[in-house]
DNA sequence: GTCTATACTAAGATAGAC
DNA sequence: GTCTATCTTAGTATAGAC
């Protein structure tokens, strides 16, 4: 079995595949916690439970395993988020049902959160993390809600896309500032009030049209 | 003269207040372009032109160094950006010029781009710093724009407040996912469909009411 | 393949000269 | 008040035993 020097694995035994685990879970609670750089070696390797050596006979290096983790991280992020794939429905409980599947997975999940948090940290120094995360994450759900919108004409939304984008961003920027940023103990704005007013907007377009 | 050792300054001498911004200039380089952790204390004396013993007797320690200079970029990104502090005038015009006053003074100040990404970064082990970003900028945006709404009924806005996160939300995503994140290479949104489709949303509103 | 022990480097902070 | 030189700790990464 050759040395698995990046994030690529290929058919690994399950004994290598169980410690890559053991590792990859012991560095996602630390990084996740700490950020990058006050990340240490030392520390991961406590909580993995594994010996230092170990990790790097794993992992090429530190970064090496922050690109793993985060990679990993993204894709299950994604896959939480979008278990549905196809949005079919009215557009009044769907949409609804859309802010709440995002708000709760996102902003109830502490991992969730801190990876978002992490990916704006880093987006200088690792823009190829940020790059794959807007690309699965933000941008996969803009183009669900733009097709959605796309697709339902009656709801009279002339630039889908930028719709789009509104309504996601609401959302993004809602748990950002809410959440992140202490905003939720400077100013109380439910979830409810926010889906409520966005349900609004969207809907009162469509009756411009009738 | 006695010993500053926060960045709570009061009547300091020509001299020291000069060497303090000295020191400030060049540690606000160095901080907004590696961040905190990353950010060694012989790179900003380097940058500032001082000894690090300089910084030192100036600033208790790189903590406090680095508090005195998110609260000064903060206040200056808070008056950059509410130069205008009543906002008065027809909704189209003003909220259009509100948007554009925004996304240029942010997003085309690399300076505010990254004090955003590193009150992020930083939130956790900075909470007092995010807390006064969030109460100066976001809190202060979402207040001017909530109060127009409320007082102009002819909107037809029901959750002003809400509406005010909807809008001030959007413009902030779009700088974060557009700029920060690498949007822009994955999929073009202009400023200009972005906030035509925001101004639609507002317009809109009001149509259901007459 | 995994562990213990260690080399090497860098960074925060201070002592002492001027 | 400012500089040079230094102390001390901590962190990445590796060498060598089992």
């Amino acid at each position: 079995m050759r040395k698995i020097p990046t994030s690529q694995i290929e058919n690994p035994s399950p004994a290598i595949a169980q410690k890559q685990e053991q590792i990859l879970q012991g560095a996602i609670r630390v990084f996740l916690q700490e950020g990058y750089a006050r990340t240490s070696m030392d520390r991961v390797s406590a909580e993995a439970g594994v010996s230092k050596q170990t990790i790097y006979s794993h992992f090429q290096d530190k970064e090496g395993l922050f690109k793993a983790l985060i990679e990993r991280l993204t894709i299950a992020c994604f896959q939480s988020i979008f278990c549905i794939e196809k949005l079919q429905g009215d557009p009044a409980i769907l949409l609804r049902q859309v802010a709440k599947i995002y708000l709760t997975k996102v902003a109830d999940n502490p991992d969730y959160l801190a990876l978002l948090r992490l990916i704006i940290a880093e987006s200088q120094n690792f823009p190829e993390l940020a790059k794959l995360y807007t690309q699965t994450v933000v941008q996969r759900g803009r183009q669900i809600l733009s097709q959605y919108f796309a697709s339902h004409p009656e709801l009279g939304i002339s630039d889908p896309e930028a719709m789009a984008h509104i309504f996601f961003g609401s959302l993004v920027s809602y748990i950002i500032v809410q959440e992140m940023l202490y905003g939720k103990e400077l100013i109380s704005l439910s979830r409810d009030r926010l889906v409520d007013s966005l349900m609004n907007l969207v809907i009162s377009q469509s009756k411009n049209i009738q």
